[in-house]
DNA sequence: CTGCATCCGAAAAGATACTG
DNA sequence: CAGTATCTTTTCGGATGCAG
């Protein structure tokens, strides 16, 4: 599923068949989905969205990135086309993000993926309960792991 | 660090204005986002999206997951209520994965995200062309992040 | 066959100090 | 303000061994 289709006169690459796979380890669109759908890349992508923003805003706005990693993110999209940089020489400086229309067009896609979740949160946390409570009556010694996940939920976001 | 002391008089819960947030560091659903898009959750949703499959099936379709990463993967999703696993008593022993309603409805926004990057993924490798280029000429030693991902070559296909 | 536990090296994330 | 450099901590991920 994967091999070169032979016979193809290869003169047009349809967009049906194209030969990027991220199921295949070595394919570089694994690369790019690690960015996207990362850890920080997701929700850097996320904010963005909803327009320009600063570097040292994009950090309010994303909360828990240290510098570091909001750096490293940034540059990781910016090289993969999806956000813009956009430097002022200006004193002090200036800095603007913003996404690319490529990067518009993944952060579509995310946000559909990251509504889906925080709408069906209910329905994942009923499930947790309910492993945790299966796991803990049916066995013996329930070292739970890590069940107690800070269950905080509280719409900090502004 | 993360106390909520917004006033004690809180206001209404609109549907439309979910308590969960990804974008709050302490939400619950921000570890859930993590375990769908992790570098293998993403992979075998996707792939169970197909059907249903016994572990070394699955292990054979993922192609690079070690078996201790798509045992804990695989918890992490059941537990999220995103798959469900089906043991039977036979002898030998085997089990069954296969996606809950709710993990089908995940895995089918998260494969829009992948054949969109997927589908684009020329314009990402001509962004990081240019990237590169810009970057190599006009200053020191830029040292690129990761800009060539190890590749590991192994046996490739599945 | 399924799958958990443990050890260990590698890489990522995080905190902090410092520069332009 | 906007980043980079450096160090520490945490997690990831693979190999191995063992149990049901």
């Amino acid at each position: 599923m994967d091999t070169e289709p032979t016979g193809g006169a290869s003169t047009t690459v349809d967009a049906e068949d194209l030969p990027f796979d991220v199921f295949a380890r070595a394919c570089p669109s694994r690369g790019t989905l690690e960015h996207v759908t990362g850890k920080w890349g997701g929700l850097i992508l996320g904010a963005l969205h909803d327009g320009t923003f600063r570097f040292n805003e994009l950090r309010r706005r994303v909360d828990g990135v240290s510098e570091k990693m909001l750096s490293q993110t940034l540059h990781a999209l910016e090289r993969d086309g999806l956000v813009h940089r956009e430097a002022q020489p200006t004193n002090p400086p200036r800095v603007d993000y913003r996404l690319t229309p490529l990067g518009s067009a993944v952060a579509e896609r995310l946000l559909a993926l990251i509504h889906l979740v925080e709408d069906r949160m209910p329905e994942v946390l009923t499930a947790q309960e309910r492993y945790d409570t299966t796991r803990a009556g049916s066995g013996g010694t329930a070292a739970a792991p890590d069940a107690g996940r800070a269950v905080v939920a509280g719409r900090g976001g502004r």
